[in-house]
DNA sequence: AACGGAACCAACCGCTGTTCA
DNA sequence: GTGAACAGCGGTTGGTTCCGT
């Protein structure tokens, strides 16, 4: 368009507002409505452009605005609908009364972004960071006290060895704390073979390229392999774990019940074992739309893909019922792959 | 008390989508 | 149909405050 700027004109003042420029704007507002941002400010007799203006209104000025702390109510909302929406500060802010989507986006990138980060999950995908995961988690129960099963299990786990990240993600899932001891429960166990079956049926079918890990292969939205709600996390209930638990967010509170998750995975390790991942919700818009960044900025630590099932929902739908994809990826959060994910010990 | 870095947040910038002449 | 004007959005900046040394 090459549309000129709106502020172009000289002798405009920029910078903070004064008092007296903010009686101005809310003096005029009240008495003639907002109407005209481009002609407000010469009726209003302010020196300022009229985005300047809207701005001041809409993020300070206005009288429903609701300041001061955010509740954590308010972040476990902000949380969750991130997760949904990805950076649309301004639909986050709509599901928020008297909160301002530049409140909100500030809000985002002082507090809830690092601390989502120092529990080890990517504040982008909402999933966990599988580069702070290792073998060692692996091999650490073995170290102390070496069962049968413990050797077993990396036994059963050499095949992966020249695939790190599945390696990482299975690791991942075996080190998922249990219930009463170390042992690995027989879910768990259960993981292994089809781990295997998917390592083996990915060197049958395609040799990765080099570029593209396993991993990628697994959390590509838009590629065959699809892994829906797999990585799923949900990092508001993690933080109302961590209220309950510790103050320390670096240390994350254990979990006793991880069985919620499994029949689910196992379910669908068995419907695909052929690495035909799909879900109901996104089989049916599985094109490349979908990937999950579309619309979001997405920084190049993140993985490739976002995995995210109801983020690929909601971007898939092009975001035009966002209330009913909302209500929709309510039920999904009942999925904490994220409860099961005991990241502190790589913080 | 002084200093420097971190944290915070209001405001700006640049872009996109929509409206309208 | 075209392009300028406009509103709105998300990313970024820069000034201020806080806090540790």
């Amino acid at each position: 368009m090459g549309r000129a700027p709106c502020c172009d004109r000289t002798g405009l003042k920029k910078g903070p507002w004064t008092q007296e420029e903010d009686e101005k704007l809310v003096a005029y507002i009240k008495k003639h409505g907002q109407g005209n941002w481009r002609t407000l400010p010469k009726n209003a007799d302010l020196e300022r452009c009229g985005k300047s203006c809207r701005l001041r209104w809409t993020n300070y000025l206005r009288p429903d605005i609701k300041r001061g702390r955010f509740s954590f109510e308010e972040e476990e909302t902000i949380i969750q609908l991130h997760s949904i929406l990805g950076n649309k500060w301004s639909a986050i802010a709509a599901r928020l009364p008297g909160r301002t989507d530049n409140e909100i986006k500030n809000y985002w990138n002082t507090h809830i972004r690092k601390r989502l980060l120092r529990m080890g999950i990517d504040p982008v995908t909402h999933a966990p960071r599988l580069d702070l995961l290792d073998l060692s988690s692996l091999l650490k129960p073995a170290a102390y006290y070496p069962t049968q099963a413990d050797l077993d299990t990396l036994r059963a786990l050499e095949p992966l060895a020249n695939y790190p990240d599945l390696l990482r993600l299975a690791s991942t899932l075996l080190s998922a704390p249990t219930t009463t001891s170390s042992q690995p429960t027989t879910e768990q166990h259960m993981l292994l073979p089809w781990l295997i079956q998917a390592q083996m049926a990915q060197q049958v079918s395609q040799a990765p390229p080099q570029h593209a890990t396993a991993a990628d292969m697994f959390l590509q939205p838009s590629s065959a392999c699809q892994m829906p709600g797999l990585v799923h996390a949900n990092p508001a209930q993690q933080l109302h774990q961590d209220h309950m638990v510790a103050s320390d967010y670096g240390q994350l509170p254990g979990y006793d019940n991880q069985l919620d998750y499994v029949p689910g995975l196992m379910q669908m390790a068995s419907d695909t074992s052929n690495l035909q991942w799909s879900s109901p919700v996104t089989s049916s818009n599985n094109n490349n739309n979908c990937n999950v960044g579309s619309g979001v900025s997405t920084p190049s630590s993140s993985p490739a893909g976002r995995v995210n099932l109801a983020s690929t929902t909601a971007f898939c739908a092009n975001a035009s019922n966002i209330d009913a994809l909302i209500a929709d990826a309510d039920g999904l959060f009942d999925m904490h792959l994220s409860d099961l994910l005991d990241v502190s010990d790589y913080m």
